[in-house]
DNA sequence: GTAGGGTTAG
C-alpha cells in the first residue's frame, strides 16, 4: 500500500495554542455577549439528531460554528464531523474538508473520519487516514479505531495490510481481547478468502457474541464449507447464543448453495418458530434459497407475502422463472418491477445467454442502450459471451470499442471474454491482439487464448503459447490441458498430445479427467489409430462418458470402421438414448461404407421412435444484427431474395459439376425432395443471405449450432471459389475457413 | 463526554 503518498495533514503541522485562533482563519471576537463553554453551546444541540439533517442544514450549522469559533474546540468540532460523516446524505469530500480544518482533532474525530471512509467506495482512504493517525497525531488508535481500519482492509481484501493491523492488535492486551476488534478480524480473513485463519481467530475469542458466530458462519459459508457452516450454526445453541436474522441469512444462503430444499424448509419454519426478526435481506435470502432449490412455488408465496420488496427481491424472482425455462414469466417480472437497476438487466441477459438463447440476450442488450441504466463489467461479460455463441463479431467489436471509449478497466474476466469472443467469432488474430495488449494475464486468460488458437487449427502456435505461459510462471489448470489436447487434436499433433497427456500428473500435478481421456481418444482416432484409441476408452480410470464414446464413433466414421463404430454408438446410446447426433454419424458411416440396408434400417428405427433431431440453426451477423436460419426457413423478411439467390447458387454449382450428396438425407423421401431438403440446409440459407448482404473482401461469417454436414461443407468450398468470397464457418467443434475452393480443415473434421 | 463489528442477487 502506498501510504507514503499521503498528503500532509494540516494537523500534522506544529501548532501553537493561540487562544485567538479558532481554526477558521479569523480571529475570534472578544465581544461575545455571553461567554460560555464551547462544549455546551446551544448550536451543538442542533447536531444531536444528525440522521435528520440534510446537506444544507449541515452547511448552515457549519457556518454558524465557524462564526462562533467552535471548530477550535476538539469536542465541538467532533460533533460537527460526526454529523457530516454519518448523516444519510453524507458527502465525504465535504467531511474530509471539515476534518482537514479541525486544528487538533481528537481521537474520536479520527475514528469518525476513518469509519466514514471504510465503507465508502474507496476504502483505501481509510487506511491512508489510519497511517496518518499513527504518524502525525499524538493519539494512538484504540478499540474503536481498529474495527474501522480492519473493515477497510476487508473491503479491499488486503491481506497484507489486514495482517499488519492484526499484528498491532496482538501487542495490546486491551485490544486483543476486545470482541469488536476480534470479530472484525474474523470477517477480515474471510473477506481475504482464508476461512482457516478466520476460524483460528474465532476460536480464540474469549467471550463470543452473536456477531462472532455470524462472522464465523459466514466465513465458512463463503469459503464453500457449507456443512461446517451448518454445524457451527447448531453449536451456537449449545453455547447459549441466540441466532438472529443475520445468522439466518447466511444459513439460508448455505441451503440454497447446497440445493437442499428440505433443509431450507426446516430453516424457514425455524425462523418463524423462533420469532427471528423479519428483514428485507432475510426475506431476499430465503427467496434466493427457494429459487436455488428449484421450488418456485415456495418462492412465489413468500414473494407475494412480502411487505416491502426491493430490486433484489424482484430480480431473484426473475432469475427463478428464467432458470426454470419460463422466460415469458421472467420477462413479465422484468417489465413489472418498479425499478430496474443494472443488476436486473444483467440477470435477464445472463439467463438468456446461459440458456443458449444468445439472440434474446443481445436483443435485450440493445434495449439497454436506450434505457436508464449503464452497462457494467458483468453486463459486458454476458453480452460478449452471447456474441461468442451467435458469432456476432460486429457487435462484439462494438462492445470492445465501448469499453475503450468509457475507459472500462480490462479485468481478467473481461479480457478472457474478449479473447473468447474474437476467437469464437472467427477473428483469432484480433484475439491475439487483445492478448498482446494486456500486461497481466491469469490462467483463464492464457487458457482462453490457447483455446482460440486450437479451434482455428493453429495447434503449433497454441503449444508455443503454452510454453510462454510456463515461462511467465502461470500454473496451468485442468481447463488449460483440455485446450492443449484440443489443439493437438485439431492440428493432428499426435505425439505432442501423447506427451502432454503423460506429463499432466507427474509434472503438473493435475489428474486427467474424463474430458482429457476423450481428447486423447479424439487425437488418436482422427489419426486413424483406432485400436489405440479404443484402448484409452477401455482403460480409463473412470467409466467412459458419452464424450469418449462419441469421439471414438466420430473417428470410426472418418476411417470407415463399421464394427468398432457400431460398438461405440451402442455404448453412447446406452448413456444418452436420445442423442440424435449418434444416429446421424452411424448412418453416415454406413452410407460411406456402402451399407445401404443398414442405413434404411436405422432410418426406419429413428422414424418409429419419433426421435427428434436437434434443429440445425445457422446465424449470420450483418451490420450488427444477428439473423438466424433454420432448415427451410421462410420466416425471414427477405425470403424471396434469399430463395432467388439459392437458385442462382444451385445453377452455378451444377455448372461446376456439383452433385448433391443425397446419402446424407435421413428422411424417407424421393430424390427430388432430398435435393431440395439438402439445398435448404440452414447453413446454405445463411450463405445465400451473406452473398446478398455483404461485399468482398469481407468474409461471410456463419455460426452453426451442430457439426457442418458433408454436403454443406462441399457447397461452401465451391461457393468460396465460384463467387470468390471467403467463408468462415464455425460449427459445434471448430472453424472452417473456406477460400478459393478449399477448406482449412483439409476435409478432416 | 460522543461511536463500533456480522447478512441477500448477477
Amino acid at each position: 500500500m502506498a501510504t507514503r503518498i499521503l498528503p500532509s495533514h494540516p494537523s500534522a503541522l506544529p501548532r501553537t495554542h493561540d487562544p485567538n485562533n479558532n481554526g477558521s482563519g479569523c480571529s475570534r471576537s472578544n465581544n461575545l455577549p455571553v461567554r460560555r463553554k464551547a462544549e455546551d453551546h446551544p448550536v451543538l444541540a442542533l447536531l444531536d439528531d444528525h440522521r435528520r439533517l440534510d446537506a444544507d442544514g449541515i452547511r448552515r450549522i457549519h457556518a454558524r460554528m465557524l462564526r462562533l469559533g467552535l471548530l477550535g474546540h476538539p469536542y465541538s468540532a467532533s460533533r460537527l464531523l460526526a454529523a457530516c460523516s454519518l448523516s444519510p446524505s453524507a458527502d465525504l469530500r465535504y467531511a474530509r474538508r471539515v476534518f482537514d480544518h479541525i486544528p487538533a482533532p481528537n481521537l474520536f474525530t479520527w475514528n469518525i473520519i476513518i469509519r466514514a471512509h471504510a465503507s465508502a467506495p474507496d476504502p483505501r482512504l481509510a487506511l491512508l487516514l489510519f497511517s496518518s493517525l499513527l504518524r502525525h497525531s499524538p493519539h494512538s488508535p484504540d478499540k474503536f479505531t481498529f474495527p474501522f481500519a480492519i473493515k477497510a482492509a476487508a473491503e479491499l481484501a488486503a491481506l497484507r495490510e489486514g495482517a499488519a493491523l492484526h499484528a498491532m492488535v496482538a501487542k495490546s492486551p486491551l485490544l486483543r481481547s476486545d470482541v469488536f476488534v476480534l470479530n472484525s478480524l474474523v470477517h477480515l480473513y474471510a473477506a481475504c478468502g482464508d476461512s482457516n485463519l478466520s476460524l483460528r481467530v474465532f476460536e480464540k475469542i474469549p467471550e463470543r457474541d452473536v456477531v462472532s458466530w455470524n462472522s464465523a458462519i459466514t466465513a465458512l459459508a463463503q469459503g464453500g464449507r457449507w456443512d461446517e457452516a451448518l454445524q457451527l450454526f447448531e453449536e451456537m445453541d449449545g453455547e447459549n447464543v441466540r441466532p438472529n436474522d443475520v445468522t439466518m441469512v447466511s444459513v439460508a444462503s448455505v441451503c440454497g448453495k447446497k440445493g437442499d430444499l428440505e433443509l431450507g424448509k426446516r430453516i424457514h419454519s425455524y425462523i418463524e418458530r423462533n420469532d427471528i426478526k423479519q428483514s428485507l435481506i432475510l426475506d431476499n435470502a430465503l427467496l434466493d434459497m427457494f429459487v436455488k432449490c428449484g421450488s418456485l412455488a415456495d418462492a412465489e408465496s413468500l414473494f407475494d407475502g412480502m411487505a416491502t420488496k426491493d430490486s433484489i427481491s424482484w430480480t431473484t424472482m426473475l432469475v427463478g422463472y428464467a432458470k426454470s425455462g419460463q422466460f415469458d414469466a421472467a420477462r413479465r417480472v422484468f417489465d413489472e418491477m418498479p425499478r430496474r437497476d443494472i443488476a436486473s438487466w444483467n440477470a435477464l441477459i445472463s439467463c438468456y445467454e446461459q440458456s443458449g438463447r444468445p439472440k434474446e440476450a443481445l436483443d435485450l442488450f440493445h434495449e439497454l442502450q436506450h434505457a436508464d441504466a449503464t452497462p457494467d463489467q458483468v453486463t459486458l461479460v454476458a453480452a460478449l459471451s452471447a456474441c461468442s455463441q451467435s458469432g456476432a463479431l460486429e457487435l462484439g467489436c462494438w462492445i470492445h470499442a465501448y469499453m475503450e471509449k468509457n475507459n472500462l478497466e480490462l479485468n481478467f474476466h473481461l479480457t478472457t471474454s474478449l479473447i473468447d469472443m474474437y476467437s469464437k467469432c472467427g477473428d483469432v488474430d484480433k484475439a491475439l491482439h487483445v492478448f498482446g495488449c494486456v500486461s497481466r494475464r491469469d490462467v483463464f486468460v492464457w487458457s482462453a487464448m490457447i483455446a482460440g488458437l486450437a479451434m482455428h487449427g493453429r495447434g503449433r502456435e497454441a503449444l508455443d503459447l503454452f510454453e510462454q505461459m510456463e515461462e511467465a510462471k502461470v500454473e496451468p489448470n485442468t481447463v488449460t490441458f483440455t485446450n492443449i489436447l484440443c489443439a493437438c487434436s485439431h492440428a493432428g499433433l499426435v505425439e505432442e498430445g501423447r506427451l502432454y497427456f503423460s506429463q499432466m500428473l507427474p509434472v503438473y500435478g493435475i489428474s486427467p479427467t474424463a474430458d482429457h481421456y476423450s481428447c486423447m481418444v479424439d487425437i488418436l482416432g482422427r489419426a486413424g489409430r483406432l485400436e489405440e484409441a479404443r484402448g484409452y476408452v477401455e482403460n480409463m480410470p473412470m467409466p467412459p462418458g458419452a464424450s469418449a464414446w462419441g469421439a471414438l464413433l466420430g473417428a470410426c466414421a472418418v476411417h470407415k470402421n463399421v464394427e468398432l463404430g457400431e460398438l461405440a454408438c451402442k455404448r453412447l446410446l446406452e448413456l444418452e438414448p436420445r442423442n440424435h447426433g449418434a444416429y446421424v454419424i452411424l448412418s453416415n458411416l454406413y452410407a460411406r461404407s456402402g451399407k445401404w440396408d443398414a442405413v434404411a434400417m436405422l432410418r426406419k428405427w429413428m422414424k418409429d421412435s419419433s426421435l427428434k433431431k436437434e434443429a440445425g440453426c445457422s446465424s449470420i451477423e450483418v451490420h450488427g444484427v444477428v439473423h438466424e436460419f433454420l432448415v427451410g426457413d421462410i420466416s425471414h423478411p427477405m425470403k424471396e431474395k434469399i430463395y432467388l439467390q439459392l437458385e442462382d447458387m444451385a445453377s452455378r454449382l451444377k455448372a461446376a459439376g456439383y452433385v448433391p450428396n443425397r446419402k446424407l438425407v435421413l428422411q424417407d423421401i424421393e430424390d427430388d425432395a432430398k435435393d431440395k431438403a439438402l439445398c435448404l440446409h440452414s447453413e446454405k440459407l445463411a450463405i445465400a443471405f451473406g452473398l446478398l448482404r455483404t461485399c468482398s473482401p469481407a468474409p461471410i461469417r456463419i455460426t452453426k449450432n451442430l457439426r457442418v454436414c458433408d454436403d454443406c461443407h462441399s457447397v461452401a468450398k465451391l461457393v468460396s471459389g465460384i463467387y470468390n468470397r471467403n467463408i468462415i464457418l464455425r460449427d459445434r467443434y471448430r472453424f472452417h475457413h473456406f477460400t478459393g475452393g478449399s477448406c482449412s480443415c483439409m476435409d478432416y473434421w
